[in-house]
DNA sequence: ATATCAGGTGGGAAAAAGTGGGAAATAATA
DNA sequence: TATTATTTCCCACTTTTTCCCACCTGATAT
């Protein structure tokens, strides 16, 4: 399981170098799309077949209109980009992607369960803040639902 | 059963001895999360997937479709850490969950059942200040609750 | 009182992780 | 084809982490 929050450095070459306990989980070759909330995600090759499975799935339980999934598959599918990892560990997150959330310097690189998700570093911080905030009550909504 | 309260140092190096009594049932690695009431919990492997299991959304692979579901997923994994228990029974504490609690010098380390959990020592001798004052009060309203 | 032991603390050396940069290889352009 | 630009590979440096050992303190036993 992919857990834990890292800050590392993007340099000029747009290579980042993955924390030591994602790269025995992500293997040798991840791949990059553009994420939600203005990050990108980063998953291992067999989690994406999974997800880009389920997205595809025509008879599937999203509940998105046809046109709304169309769009949505060609933002994720079309800007998807399967990246090699070197020989100690680094990637080369894509410009175009780089330039869309804003990186560079320093990327907040979070493990969330299954996936991995790159922030800008500030956008990271200022994210957990409000995130904090609505922690305790996020938790009771989602408690509750499970009622 | 983990049970009692220890005060101990964490050193310049983020390094946190747990007490012996803890040490058994812990095992060789934990994860240190985040907890309630400004403080960090210590939960061993198989408690974290417990609860990690019952918190995430187990019967989609495309949570991450939900706006609640993120957030909440973002500060449930992305700020929980794997941490080894070295040779002599330390854990390093990462530095962003130190900050979080504001931990320096001198930790209370607090066996709750299945979970320990740390705290500020200060904030931990005030929260018990208040607690034991109001615990009377609380064991009858808990008690009249179960009716 | 001294010795011994266990739990906890601290520090130095070795190893690992992360970062940066140059040279070789490849691709692009004229 | 020659030249330039870009990418890839490899090596080296710096910082951080890990490992190991020694010390301290308080409790118990001799």
């Amino acid at each position: 399981m992919l857990i834990g929050e890292y800050i590392h450095t993007i340099d000029e070459k747009n290579r980042m170098s993955l924390p030591v306990k994602f790269r025995k989980e992500l293997g040798k070759k991840v791949i990059i799309t553009p994420g939600l909330d203005n990050c990108l995600f980063i998953f291992t090759v067999k989690e994406w077949e999974k997800v880009s499975k389920r997205l595809s799935d025509s008879d599937s339980d999203l509940s998105f209109l046809k046109a709304d999934k169309r769009s949505f598959n060609r933002f994720m599918f079309g800007r998807a980009t399967d990246v090699e990892i070197d020989s100690i560990g680094r990637v080369l997150v894509p410009e175009f992607l780089k330039e869309r959330i804003g990186l560079k310097g320093k990327a907040a690189i979070i493990g969330v369960q299954d996936r991995v998700e790159v922030w800008n570093d500030e956008a990271w911080a200022k994210y957990k803040d409000v995130a904090e905030k609505q922690a305790d009550e996020l938790a009771e909504k989602l408690g509750n639902e499970k009622k």
